[in-house]
DNA sequence: CGTTTGGTCTCATATGCTGAGAAACTATTT
DNA sequence: AAATAGTTTCTCAGCATATGAGACCAAACG
């Protein structure tokens, strides 16, 4: 789940640190209080208590009335300026948004960072049972149905990067657990048009995507509309995904993705 | 604009220089090269470079295809983290949509966070001028409509302290400019339910709120409808309020607020 | 109460960070 | 193409800076 590999060359002891700070609050459900935070990670009472004020002072940590630690408003403030930048998040919500009421289910926009899927946008209709996922959390490419999605559309020598980085961690017992698997299952995609997940991350819940091509017809993200099993059923699968290839198309519009007329955004400021 | 006050007793000096590089990185629009984060922060290249790439390794940033540095998603998987804790948000939001489904205005939900008010949400009516406000970002509260909603609605002693921690920036010649007129406009709100916002932070921009009121009867966060001045006219504002209180009411309701018995919540996966 | 557990604060020490500078790249210009 | 200017990457010695032992509180607990 976690990947704090502090291996690298490059090292700033107390930056590691306050981010293992982070990531604990952040898992945890519960604020934490120093003497939690400190032997979890194997520090100094004092030198907890030290990051932890500093993170305070910089609101990335706040304490709750009973004088406990959890993830400070800062980092929502953070989060919200990195993701500005990828306006997609906005052009697509009203697409997903008719997605979700066509369908019934929920919708996820995702983008591929590095080897793995990034959750950039959930919908959910009304009245439904809740899906876990959390916006802002990833997943392997090999187990989603956004991961295949997208992967389906790149370029050989991305999908062999991808593949050889990818550690095929089982999630249940349908999880495609090989290389050889999941290329035959991209292989599946690309004739079908769209991806998908068969309970393969999660006991039954399938999920069914579309990759977003931009202008050069490289996936820059994918939607995907998941439910439970029961009600995802497999002859309802052309249908849904009818409705995520109108979708996709409507996005592929607003970002101007369609018309090649692609302005070179000025990435001016110092630059000369 | 920035609070960036590097006093206080508890110093990480790394720490401080890496907040500072993601603010520096917030702020700009553009990605910045690792000789811009340098000068800018006054950091030898050397050390802007360690720190751009250990920030890297744990995603806080990352680099665009020039090479260049910008936030990176770790921050919004944080921020969504943070949030989370505030169920409030997710609860709200059918009825902000409904809400501005009705006055065909923006509508924000907010806290107050020490002194000032934090934006946790924003509904857009589907076409209108659009409002500067970014989610995440705050504003001290003498200068917003939800800022004096809550305000109105704490006990008194919260209230000094809140008042007493104000700086009264003046953004429009509007703008309070004193206590004792804040306090005055505090009563003014507390006699007509709800606050208003007459072009006090913004030229051109009226809003108003109400609080929303725990089962403790105190203020947790607040709503308010925002819009230019020539459409939310002071004749409107009745009406708004109106179903401003409808709102908050709704939200009241589903968090169980007005009804004592606050069921746990089953954080269980598909749970019935 | 006396005891335990959790939090705050000080200070001497050596660890881990710093930044000069050299090397390796990349654009840009002639 | 070679020269130049501008960036980025990397190394290492020196010392500023973070570290953690420990003392001191305060609350919770039995």
């Amino acid at each position: 789940m976690r990947d704090s590999l502090p291996q690298g060359t490059y090292k700033v002891q107390a930056l590691d640190r306050a981010f293992a700070v982070l990531d604990l609050l952040g898992e945890s459900e519960v604020p934490l209080g120093l003497a939690q935070v400190a032997s979890s990670l194997q520090l100094h009472k004092s030198t907890a208590h030290r990051f932890l004020m500093v993170l305070e002072r910089h609101r990335m940590v706040e304490r709750t009335a009973n004088g406990r630690f959890r993830l400070g408003l800062r980092l929502f403030d953070f989060g919200n300026r990195a993701i500005e930048q990828y306006d997609l998040r906005e052009r697509a919500q009203p697409h997903l948004r008719r997605l979700v009421s066509e369908t019934e289910e929920t919708a996820h926009l995702c983008i591929l960072e590095q080897a793995r899927v990034i959750y950039i946008d959930k919908i959910e209709p009304a009245r439904s049972v809740r899906m876990i996922t959390r916006i802002g959390s990833s997943n392997p490419v090999h187990c989603t149905s956004v991961g295949k999605a997208m992967l389906a559309f790149l370029p050989e020598d991305r999908i062999n990067d991808i593949i050889r980085r990818t550690r095929f961690e089982r999630f249940t017992h349908r999880t495609i657990g090989t290389a050889e698997a999941l290329r035959a299952e991209i292989e599946k995609t690309r004739r079908r048009g769209y991806a998908v997940d068969d309970e393969e991350l999660e006991e039954g819940l399938r999920c069914i995507a579309v990759p977003l091509l931009d202008a050069q017809r490289q996936p820059v993200a994918a939607v995907s509309v998941s439910g439970p099993s029961f009600r995802v059923t497999a002859q309802k699968l052309p249908s849904i995904a009818n409705h995520l290839l109108q979708c996709v198309r409507g996005i592929s519009m607003d970002m101007g993705f369609t018309a090649a007329a692609r302005t070179n955004r000025a990435a001016a400021a110092w630059s000369a």
